[in-house]
DNA sequence: TGTACATCAGTGAACGCGCGTTCACTGATGTAC
DNA sequence: TGTACATCAGTGAACGCGCGTTCACTGATGTAC
């Protein structure tokens, strides 16, 4: 029994790869209780390594931190892009999808949700954490882009600001009810119909109907 | 110089008014490092108090938060009945300034509206602070209601989902674009012009043109 | 194919720290008579 | 008005804890020749 280290789980001196070990810890970990209930130190034990050892694959405590949610910007730009689906089949309904895709980000994935806008991150920590979050945003600004050239030429909106629109009422839903860890407010409707009647009516005041 | 604790300040053995201390200066720890910086341990510090003096006056540290987050939801009723102005001069200008206020106190009070949204309070932790809570909250559907009343009878979205669309999208720009602790993204324009057109596109989606 | 060596990714023990909380205590205050 | 006493709001020392971080180290892996 000597070469085995936990349980029935046999793995060397090495373990492998605990680059990924730990950060899908740090997940299970914030999901659980939050971004500030996470430590390095429990993220080590749970990886099954020495508390030393996470020192090898990350600066510190932040930087870990800062790596999850890079992540979840990354994935969040890629559901909303796969949402827009390039405007297809039509812009007005492409939109929507996007708004309802963040909403979705945050339901299904609140430990990642919680890293990227809950972690109270120095906003120095990190070049490509910005990055990732200016792609996620870009999206939706292209989106907004598109559905902009829709609209009579009179009273157009500057896209990036219908796109900061969006994100803010998705965001703004999102924080406010629609969280995993419950705990919120109770909803006389779902998040999910409370942000499409919000979309409607906001595509509605540009002229948009659903005609 | 027995008589005299710390500096020039002469106080007895007795505080006089510990409770309030105690929560004026968790409002300049929260202000300084975020609700996850803030302990019991250097607010009784920062009092000039024992370590085990604040146990005299909150059970524990979530009960020291909660209170100021009740204090900061009151707070903000204040603001946004004061704003709304039982819908003088006129319920759709003063509807906009409710908007305007919550984002105003956002800026105003960051330490208020991190206890309030950021602090992660277990839900349960004081039945005042949910009264607070929902006190606020009232404001903005009462507001609501009112101007939905100057609605074309077909088509009047329910009051309820009005308030929340605005609450939302008011507290979405908040947290995204307009928190007191820097660091938040850059933006083409100030928050408060964000949300006063978003909630004017909002109102002309309702039919409420600016005729 | 074998061997020497550099590099990498772990160990585990130790450190100082500050936190939350408890305890028996005591000084100050207010009140009944 | 004075005194005895109950209550309140502090003290300060102590505790156990887990965290972040460092250090010299060593086992495993890959590569040059």
């Amino acid at each position: 029994m000597s070469w085995s280290k936990r349980g029935g789980e046999r793995r060397g001196y090495h373990h492998g790869n605990l680059r990924e070990a730990l950060i899908a810890t740090a997940l299970e970990l914030i999901a659980e209780k939050g971004p500030a209930g996470f430590t390095f130190a429990e993220a080590a034990r749970a990886a099954g390594v020495s508390p030393a050892a996470p020192y090898r694959h990350f600066r510190d405590r932040d930087a870990l931190l800062a790596d999850v949610a890079q992540r979840g910007f990354e994935r969040l730009a890629d559901d909303l892009e796969a949402a827009w689906n390039k405007g297809e089949p039509d812009p007005f309904v492409a939109f929507e999808s996007a708004g309802r895709a963040y909403l979705a980000f945050a339901r299904k994935e609140p430990a990642y949700y919680a890293a990227m806008f809950e972690a109270q991150l120095p906003p120095d920590t990190s070049r490509e954490l910005t990055l990732a979050s200016d792609r996620a945003f870009a999206v939706l600004r292209q989106a907004a882009e598109a559905l902009c050239a829709k609209l009579p030429k009179q009273g157009r909106p500057p896209p990036m600001m219908m796109g900061l629109h969006i994100w803010a009422l998705s965001h703004g839903i999102a924080s406010l009810f629609a969280r995993g860890d419950a705990g919120r407010r109770k909803l006389p409707m779902t998040p999910e119909e409370l942000l499409e009647a919000g979309v409607l009516i906001y595509l509605q005041g540009l002229g948009l109907g659903d005609d």
